[in-house]
DNA sequence: CCGGATCCCCAGGGATACTG
DNA sequence: CAGTATCCCTGGGGATCCGG
């Protein structure tokens, strides 16, 4: 990208990390671990191929990724994040946290997948009973879906499915996320489609990093 | 901007604030305050006109800044961070932060002002040792002047000139910068250019929130 | 199937001139 | 001072193709 020729730290941050798609790259980098090629074009949908290579390749040269040609069985190159890219996170973060307040807005056309359905919940909410039993909560949204284990004061999240969970949440993506976000409170939620089955009172438990945008019911 | 398309709080943050220009801009608001058109154009060097023009009207209408048409004297538009707009902040500080690590990094040919001097220490280190004395540390470089006010906790500055400093750091951008946030020590801020006068101990209770990047000697 | 490279086209950005 | 208008050019989007 085109230098700010600013001597600035914002300014120079954004000469490395401001080219379109470069953010979301790290996002996948972040959530995922080490990826293909292929893995990378699957979580970013939407990016030319020829622009996921030339950002890889400048993501390279700026030291924030690291690709390694690894052997059979695998037998192709991945792609890691580096010591340094890894401290994208907190920058990631704050646009995560600063975004979910357009995550109202309703644009059905929208891609959505199970990690972005995991990561907010574990970057953007805390247990506000750190002491009280462990607990498993399912979210369910558009066919995808992710488990909240609380316990021992974290939130944690994957990818996938629970066994046994003490609550299932399963609606639209923006009912799901909106309620767990504190965007929406319950019954703002269940209007729009969601379905609480189980323990609600865990919800009391997952408290929302919010910063007053939300809980309009 | 085209939209991502992805429903991800990242992605929507940078459909909204992605955009070349647009975070910068949101920078000279926060720091400046209310700014005519020219004011953001002076404390945007290399941006175009029309640029600026359609960011401005892009943010207004993502609900960002608030346009008002001031009366004489003044008797021009001012433009100013709404409440939404200022909520940016912690966004600017997590990329200004991850951008410290280049300011290291030589380009004799970028700009740089007085305000970016003084931002730096404000949000990028802390008072050591907050129940010391009240001091105040002049900062120069390439003819810009900001000070640094120490006292109460706190890390306040400001542009300008102090009357009586308690110490005064003089030299190249990267000197004065990279001492402050830490990038470098004093023995290694001296070799590039840097003039300290008066009271260096105070450097000691400038803590930086460094990142491990920092410090080479 | 994976990991790109190539090509074409268009939108967005940059520089500057011009106007109320 | 506060923009608008214009022209040019680069960078991004989309599809296709190609070697391993």
């Amino acid at each position: 990208m085109r230098s700010y020729g600013q001597y600035c730290s914002i300014a120079r941050s954004l000469d490395v990390i401001g080219d379109r798609w470069t953010l979301l790259i790290a996002r996948e980098l972040l959530l995922q671990g080490a990826c293909r090629f292929t893995d990378l074009k699957k979580g970013l949908p939407g990016i030319a191929t020829n622009l996921l290579s030339t950002r890889l390749k400048e993501l390279e040269e700026a030291g924030l990724i690291t690709r390694e040609e690894a052997p059979p069985p695998i037998a192709t190159t991945l792609y890691t994040l580096s010591e340094t890219g890894r401290t994208l996170e907190p920058v990631l973060k704050a646009l995560g946290l600063w975004g979910l307040r357009f995550m109202a807005d309703e644009r059905p056309d929208d891609a959505f997948q199970a990690r972005w359905l995991a990561y907010a919940p574990e970057w953007f909410t805390t247990d506000a009973d750190p002491d009280a039993p462990p607990a498993v909560i399912q979210l369910v949204a558009a066919d995808e879906a992710a488990v909240v284990e609380l316990g021992n004061g974290r939130v944690r999240t994957r990818v996938g499915r629970a066994t046994d969970p003490d609550l299932v949440l399963e609606g639209p993506p923006r009912a799901v996320l909106g309620l767990v976000n504190g965007l929406i409170d319950l019954e703002g939620a269940r209007r729009i489609g969601l379905t609480a089955t189980g323990r609600t009172d865990l919800l009391k438990r997952l408290r929302p990093h919010g910063d007053g945008t939300g809980c309009s019911s």
